[in-house]
Formats: structure tokens, C-alpha cells, sequence
DNA sequence: TATGAATGAGGTTTCATTCAT
DNA sequence: AATGAATGAAACCTCATTCAT
């Protein structure tokens, strides 16, 4: 096959996932009909069907795509820079944290993110692509705070893992609450507020103080 | 109408609904058929519908009744005896954490607490109703914080409400993870290291020098 | 389930067989919509999928039928009665002959048992069927051939097996040409005069003077 | 037009028609997909558009070729060489016998032949086409056993007509049960012996007595 | 002339809901 | 009150055909 039609198909195929993910995001996977998603792509039915091969098909390939993000992207490198602190800010809260929210787009807003979850539960194949995801993201941020405690800024007794694991799991639930209402400043409240006390008391004394002069 | 008869269908609904979350949380809401949820409870479809005058009908009563469990057990009651790090226990995570699970049975099984807050962010009734019990179990354990406080177990400058939050989201989000295959033993683990960090970074030095005590 | 209830299903799908059966041999399986299934019977196309879970389910059932029929009812008993010759007439040409017209009703037209002929080269589970059906009714009539044989009428080098094959080939390709408007006062005259040749062409002497004697 | 042209569409016509008879055979007409027969082709679809203007049309001009054939070779002349019982050999019934295998290539797989039969009883314009062929072929070996009859071969008071039909019929049956399984060998052997028989009872005895000198 | 992406009419199938029993 | 057969609207999906390149 020519690269050029090669190319079509592929950016055609993307086109109709994004498309996917925003009625998705929209209406919720069961609500979605398939003309919802010709429609807002402005084609016809039949040519979804050309790409994919039932609803299904664009459901998975909708799940694949932060999949494949998550290997090309090392999470570690979005942190590199900061100091650990930076994490309690907005910024993060807003963009780079939770597991879809890790990386660049096309990713998937909150709302199909826990259909996604749901469906994880009945659905092996889903599950061990979230885990996969999970994993990715947890060993990027473990690994991050591990640099942190070699540089003197975490304490050595303190376990990474757990603590990064706690981290995005804060972010993920108060990114729910969004979802029924709760407004997002008061979830980056609590997140700013939440994470700061997290952090603090795992960074040694040295850090803490540096921090202190810091803000000074 | 004579109270007999209409206990009788109390209790008749109540069962319709016990089965329905059953066959909503191992199968979706939208992948539950009428069907389903009659054959579960050993009646037909038409029996339903002397009940529901719907499927949305019978999804309302299933969010409805947790609902009304929220109003009838204040959560602070079932915190009240012991003392601010029982809460880190497995029992804790396990049974009295997380929105739903605050309220004795029946209630909602993690995948579908899942579908459901999905389906609230296009649902504003929906929403309403997870809004308000949100808000009943946060003014609960606020309040045993704000207790704590008083009773010089907390320090004076922290934010109880937004502990509480971040408590409960940290709680849900671990859950979450179990969804797609997360080790109940890992999730338990980090959610008694984070809680505790969390716990012992917000309480007194008097408060913590007891504990300390009380270990020994 | 109750007796009631099962017979009345049970006679539902004979109902549909009854009218698919009319429906393909009067448009071909592929032409048939399940449309035009339900409109023969006067129902909606949902009660069809209340008794079949799809078309093809409905096709096997329609092929199981003829099947059934041919274990239920032994051939060689519909030809006892009657002597060798009595083969020959136009009788036994429009009613009895041809693999699935050995049976009574319900039981497929010409152009529908040439469709699934054609059908069964593609399909195993069908080509299982057809054979099954064929060696029970080549069985029945090899079986009367050779009682003619220990009663003298057929001579003993005679190889039955064979006999049979022909005379049912014979009939079938014959019924075949009246698809595309061979008419079928001619195939009953080539079947009379054809099948007269063989059967005599394989009579003892003595059997062929009776015959003679019985015509004078 | 130029002949070089016409003669380029022709030939690619033919190409085409040719890659559908094969995919018709393999899979049934309604199975057979324009994709499929541009695939088989090494094509795409819509080339086969320039040449036919719909999958009807196609069709068509697959029953049509044989038709072509029929009229160009007479059948008689492929039986003028041999003796009458060379008939019963396999050769006449693996590569001449039966109505679309009377001709040299290309022509219908049996599979093919019994879905047209079927939809010749539907179609009065292909019934046409199917008895066009039907007599021509029939004609041709009538004619041929006339023949014989006037050389003293066939006694004279036989009907060569019938017979003509009785032996075509003969070998469309037995090819028929091929399509379910029906090993050939057994077929091919029935064959011999019914064709042997037949043809033997209507030889005369001069015939006969030529034929038994001949294998000695 | 050849291509194959796009179309959309029309088919199959599903299932919440109704209603006669 | 309970049943479950029947319904039909609405979904998914197919594929012959078209047409811009």
C-alpha cells in the first residue's frame, strides 16, 4: 500500500476516534449511537465502518490511544524539573495529573474515564489496559520521588510507591466530586491543601527548612 | 390504602432494587436488561412494571436508596467511639470508607458508584442526589474532625473540611484501582501508610506523644 | 414450564418454520427478508426473534424439520405395499420420490432443496445434514430392493445399493429441470418410461412374465 | 471503435466474468461480494463497474457464457467418435456429462449450477437462459442416440428423447449428492452401473452381441 | 482507464414496554 | 397481582454503487 493512502487511513482513523471520544465524553459510551459520531465528523455511518468494524472496535481503539501515549511519554521527565513542592500546585492538579491526565492529547475527560474503570470490572482485556496505564504512571512518579529522596529531599525511610500511589489516587477522587457538581476550586483547594501536608511530612528536615527560606 | 398492602409493597420494591443493583453492578446499567433483573428475583418483567413505571424509574430508586440511608444514619456516629488512627485500619478502608460504603446495605458496589458518577456529569438530577449525599458524609466526618480539634487531638489550624475530602477521595480513588485488577492488599497498604502520614501530620504533639504511648 | 406453555411454543416455531419455509422457497433464503417472514404470518418481526435467535438459527431449524421427519418415518414401509413396477408411475414421481419428498408435510418445494444443496457445499453442519437424510431414505430403498430380491423379483447380481442411487438421482435431476420450465408432464414421462427400462432390466424372467401376465 | 479496443473490453469481460464464476462457486451468489470478485481479480471494484453496470448484470453474463458455448460446439460431435456404453465410463462422467459440464471452460461449478436451478424458478428470463442450454445439450445427445438407432445400435422402437433426458438427469442427481458429501467414487460407481444397465436394455442384440465380442 | 473512499438505503437484531390472560 | 408473548422503535451493520482523483 502507497505510504500516502497508508497515511490517510491512519489520520482518518484518528479523526474518528477523536470524534469518539468527545460524543464518548459527551453521552457516555452506551448512549453514543453511532450516527452521533458520524454526525459530528460529518460523514455517513458506513464510513466509520470502513475504519472500524463495530462499536466495539472504536471503543478499543479509543481505550488504545493514551495507551500508546503512556509508552511514548516517560512521566518522570514532566516532573523532572520542578521541585516537590510544585506538585501541590494547580498546574498539576488541572493538567498533568491522574492517569489519562498525565499525558499530551487526545486523551479522555473524567466523566468517560470512570465508564471506562466501571467497564474495567467486567471486561479483562479493558482492565489490563488501565493497568498497564496505572502502572506506567506510578512507576513515572515513583521513580521521580526515589530521585527525590537520593537528592536529600525525601526521607529514606519513606515508601514511594504507597505515597505516589496515594497521590494520584487523591487526584482521581476529587476529580470525581467534579463530576457531581463540586466545584473545581474547591477539589484544587483541597488538593493544594491535601497533597502540602502529604509532601511536607515526608521531606526531611534540610528540604523543609530550604523550602521555609524558600518562601521567604 | 391499608398499611398491610402497602408494607407489601415497600418491601416488594425494596427487593426489585436490591436485585437491580446486583445485576447493574455485575453487568452495567446499560448491559442490564429488564429481563435480567426479573430473573434474578424469580418473577417476570411484567411484575417490574407494576413497580417502576420505567427502567429510569427503577435506576432512580437505586440512587434513591442509599439517599435516604444517608439522612437516617449521621456518619459521625460511626466514628464517635474510637480514636482519630482506627482510621487507618483495613476495617476502615474496607467497610466505612468511600460515599457509598459509609451506609449499611444495600448499597453500591464500587463499579457501579463508578457508572454512576460517570452518568452524573450528564445527569444534573443524578448529580443533585451524589452531590447531597457527598455533602452528608463530608459534614460527618468534618464534624468528628472539628470534634477532634476540640478535644485537642487535631491542631487548631487545620482545615477539617478539606482533610475530610481529601480522606474520602484518597479512599475512593484506591478503590477505583481495584477496578482493573489493583491487589486489594496493595490498595489497603498504601491507603494505611498515606492515611496515617496524613493523620499524624495534622494531630497535636500532645495527641501524638499518647498514641505513642498507647503503643508502647 | 408448563405443559401448556411449552406445546404453545412448540407450535409457535412450527408456525414460522412453516411460513420461512414458504417465504424461501418463494424468494431463496438470501432474498427473504425477516420482513417478509413475519408479514406472511401476521406478526411482528420481534416475535420471530423471540423463537430464533437469528436467521440462520431459523434456516436450521427449517432443515432440521425434513430431518426429523425422515427418522420418524421409515421409507420402506411406504413402498411395501405396492409391487416393483408401481415405482414407475407418476404417483410415486409427485409424491413420494426425491430425498425430501419421501416425507409428508412440512417439507421443502424443489427450488429450496436445490438452494440448500448448493448451500451445503460451503457449509458442513448442513452437508452433515443432507447426507443423513439421503442415506436414510438410499437405506429404506435399498432395503426394499433387496426384499424383492429374496422374494425372486430382482435378480441376485443385481447391486441394489446402486439401483437405488440411480432411481433417486434419476427423479431428482428430473424435478430439477422443471425449475427452469421443463414441464412436468414430460419429466413424468421420461421418469415413467426411464424407470420402466431400469426396473425391468433388473427383474427375474419369472417376475417380468408375471408382470406380463398381469398386464394381459 | 477501434477493433484493438473492443477486443481489450472483451477480453476483460471475460477476466472478470471468469474471477466470478469462481467466487460464485466458492461462496454462493448473495455471499459473493463485488469486493471479493475485484480481490480474486487483483482489481478494485470499481474497474468491474466500467464493464458491468451492477452485480445483476454480472450475473447475467455468467449464465450468459455458457449459453455462448452451447450454441458454438455442438454436444453430438463430442459423442460421435465413441461406441454407446463408452458413455458409462468415468471420463463421460467426470468431463461431459451433466448440463454446464457439457462444455469446455469456462463454465459452473455444481455448486453454482444448483443455486441457478434454484433461482431459475424465480427468474423466467435466466429459466430461459437454463432451458435454452437444457435443449440444446439434450437435442445433442438425443441426435446422437438416433444415430445409433439408424446404425442399428439402438432398437428401433426406443425413446430416444426420453432417454436422452433420463441419462442428463441421471448425472445431475449423482453429481448433486456430491455437494454433501457423497464421495465421487461411489457416485462415479453408480454411474457405470445404471448408465451400463440403461444403455444395455436398450441396445439392440446385434449391438450387444458386437460389444461382448469386443471385450473378449 | 483505474481507483477506493464515501455513501445511504435497507437489512438484521435488540429490548423496553404493553396488555390480554 | 402476576405473567410472558407480542410489539415496534431504534439501534447496529452491510455492501452495491458512485464519483472525485
Amino acid at each position: 500500500m502507497p505510504r500516502v493512502l497508508q497515511d490517510y487511513k491512519i489520520r482518518a482513523k484518528k479523526r474518528i476516534v477523536d470524534a469518539a471520544i468527545k460524543v464518548f465524553a459527551e453521552k457516555g459510551f452506551h448512549q453514543s449511537k453511532m450516527t452521533d459520531i458520524a454526525k459530528k465528523l460529518g460523514v455517513s455511518k458506513g464510513t466509520i465502518y470502513q475504519y472500524f468494524k463495530s462499536k466495539e472496535d472504536l471503543f478499543k481503539a479509543v481505550v488504545q490511544i493514551p495507551l500508546e501515549k503512556v509508552r511514548e511519554e516517560p512521566i518522570a521527565e514532566l516532573l523532572e524539573s520542578g521541585n516537590l513542592l510544585d506538585i501541590t500546585s494547580n498546574t498539576f492538579y488541572d493538567k498533568l495529573w491522574s492517569m489519562p491526565l498525565f499525558f499530551s492529547e487526545p486523551t479522555w475527560p473524567t466523566s468517560l474515564m470512570f465508564e471506562i474503570t466501571s467497564e474495567a470490572s467486567r471486561n479483562p482485556s479493558l482492565a489490563n489496559s488501565l493497568h498497564t496505564m496505572y502502572d506506567e504512571a506510578l512507576t513515572g512518579l515513583t521513580k521521580y520521588f526515589e530521585d527525590q529522596k537520593e537528592k536529600g529531599v525525601i526521607r529514606p525511610e519513606v515508601n514511594t510507591h504507597h505515597l505516589a500511589m496515594g497521590l494520584i489516587a487523591l487526584q482521581d477522587g476529587l476529580q470525581g466530586y467534579e463530576l457531581f457538581g463540586i466545584d473545581q476550586a474547591e477539589t484544587g483547594k483541597a488538593w493544594a491543601e491535601i497533597s502540602n501536608i502529604l509532601l511536607r511530612s515526608v521531606m526531611t528536615n534540610k528540604a523543609a527548612d530550604a523550602k521555609y527560606n524558600d518562601k521567604r
